[in-house]
DNA sequence: CTGTTAGCGCCTTCAC
DNA sequence: GTGAAGGCGCTAACAG
């Protein structure tokens, strides 16, 4: 691969000069200008990348990191991301956090290959994002509370109060005997829709049963198995929480098989409001988390970091309850 | 940010022992070994990706370039891609291709920011990619045959064959006046569709009219508008067929505003057998692409070059046809 | 086993 | 307007 250097030796003259002509940094004479150029295509030059980011110490690339590249839980927010990153003559690259501290994830934070980091990846350990910290290298989290370390931009969603809504929606339609399906026991996320959950129950005096929270993996066939250990248990609930639409999805499908009716022998009842939601059958009632403002939220403070404005570093935004036809409605 | 240097002069050791001692490239003793190590967590160190991609020209990162990160249509291509790229300890990134010729894709291509690039993105120009041909830098294509490079490998499904096999299904269930919606002009998979639909029409005498073939977007919007001329065309066909599912969702959309009957109206056929398709109403009869096996044979090639292996430039793999209720069966 | 040193390819300051 | 030279941070000969 040809290097500047043979474009200029090629072109009869100084590295220097080829590259001012090439890059338009500085007045060139026409005629050398030509001379440079046509060198260069001649030698099908292409500048080496990793050498302008070592040189220049910045790459214009914003890294949208997630815990799983082919959920559809995330379109919008990288779409929101995406618009934002667009706006300001950056590139956005998204990558997975699959394989936890050995992951492409890690290298991008820790080794910094972008110029701000956009992390939604509860496999990720807060000591791996804290070691990559670094001055005037933003790091957006989108599913933690980091707050208390203050390089470390916090944007989440308020899970708790969602979760108490559509909680409280449920028991509001008569269930009593409401089911919960947690995600992966280490995401904060589900954690919290859980605690919503509890404090729905206790504040209308309905009692938790343990035996009726079962685990999940935030995915379809996660909450296939989960509802069909529910099955199998013998007592059906009335009302069961997916703490994802993903599960709630698979659920559906597990109720189906056995026969149960929903929503009137059981109401289901999701979180996310992911793009199939309304076309499953019922349409999944559920909660909206607000995703694409999280990514253009999130994008934008990238970027106010990188103007070095000041930025707070926690933000919370709401979720939404959304109603369709999966929760049997008491009137 | 602390380098190498900082570390290795805290340790009291050369820049290069502390290089043999944190990448275990050679044996050092245990003591200095130790020493370095202290150092570099005192320091925070981290290392700089850049340089180090600079000094070894290679990254361990295969980029795969998509003209759309939100569309559902890619899920099963990037897991077929992750699995492998994984298996061989190397990063996977996703990036887009929107933008064109000032798109992260091109950035990717031309400043070989990757080992190796799996491309899907119509948008992308043939030249570009041409262009960024250099030894050792292996290029899949899946969407155009550019077997006449050889230093371009073409991963292409059948569409000519897939969409012909359709359209005959169409015509066996009894439809004569299809309408087919096609994609971007610029998209080779759209126009190879077409011509297998025509192929379909021609063998079994049917006319071919231009009237009857709609442009659309690849999208569920440009589905929907598509369908929405269609109908305002006021003479109805009774099949439609679009370029891909995700248009046909849009038209289904449309079509049921409109109070038409799916099948019973008029039969709707899609292309691709997305993730959503069996879960819309009626579940959306389809041509399945067979995007996880591209996504790993294609990464299979990849490395294959990296290895030095030699590789054929060119692959086609074959549809299905999925028959589910959105097309009138005729027995 | 350890230290010195030469680049990787590029941009940019500083003389001319 | 042009050229020589330094250095970004790292690795890997090579010499000790």
């Amino acid at each position: 691969m040809a290097t500047i250097k043979d474009v200029a030796k090629l072109a009869g003259v100084a590295v220097s000069t080829a590259s001012y002509a090439l890059n338009g940094t500085k007045k060139i004479s026409d005629s050398t200008k030509q001379k440079v150029i046509t060198a260069a295509k001649e030698l099908n030059y292409q500048k080496n990348g990793y050498a302008m980011d070592l040189k220049m110490n910045k790459t214009k690339i914003i890294a949208l990191i997630l815990s799983d590249l082919i959920g559809p839980f995330y379109s919008e927010l990288i779409q929101g991301v995406q618009e934002v990153v667009m706006e300001h003559g950056y590139d956005l690259i998204v990558c997975s956090s699959y394989g936890d501290e050995s992951s492409t994830a890690a290298k991008f934070l820790r080794e910094k290959r972008a110029d701000g980091v956009i992390l939604f990846a509860h496999n990720i350990e807060t000591q791996l994002i804290q070691d990559s910290v670094r001055k005037g290298f933003p790091i957006v989290v989108l599913d933690r509370d980091l707050s208390d370390y203050e390089d470390i931009i916090s944007v989440n969603v308020n899970n708790e109060h969602g979760s108490y809504i559509a909680a409280k929606y449920l028991i509001d339609q008569g269930s009593k005997n409401i089911a919960f399906v947690s995600g992966p026991k280490k995401s904060i996320d589900s954690q919290l829709r859980l605690e919503g959950f509890k404090r729905a129950l206790k504040e209308h005096n309905l009692p938790y049963y343990s035996k009726w929270n079962i685990n999940g993996k935030f995915t379809k066939d996660g909450g296939y198995q989960a509802t069909k250990m529910l099955i199998h248990q013998g007592q059906l609930p009335d009302a069961v929480f997916y703490a994802n639409d993903e599960m709630a999805i698979g659920g559906i499908e597990a109720l189906k098989e056995n026969h149960i009716d929903i929503p009137n022998q059981v109401s289901v009842i999701g979180f996310d409001d992911i793009q199939l939601a309304p076309y499953i059958q019922p349409p999944l009632t559920t909660v909206k988390q607000p995703k694409y403002e999280m990514g253009k939220l999130s994008s934008h403070l990238i970027f106010q970091v990188l103007e070095g404005e000041d930025v707070q570093n926690f933000y919370s935004l709401e979720t939404e309850m959304i109603i369709r036809d999966s929760v049997q409605r008491s009137f």
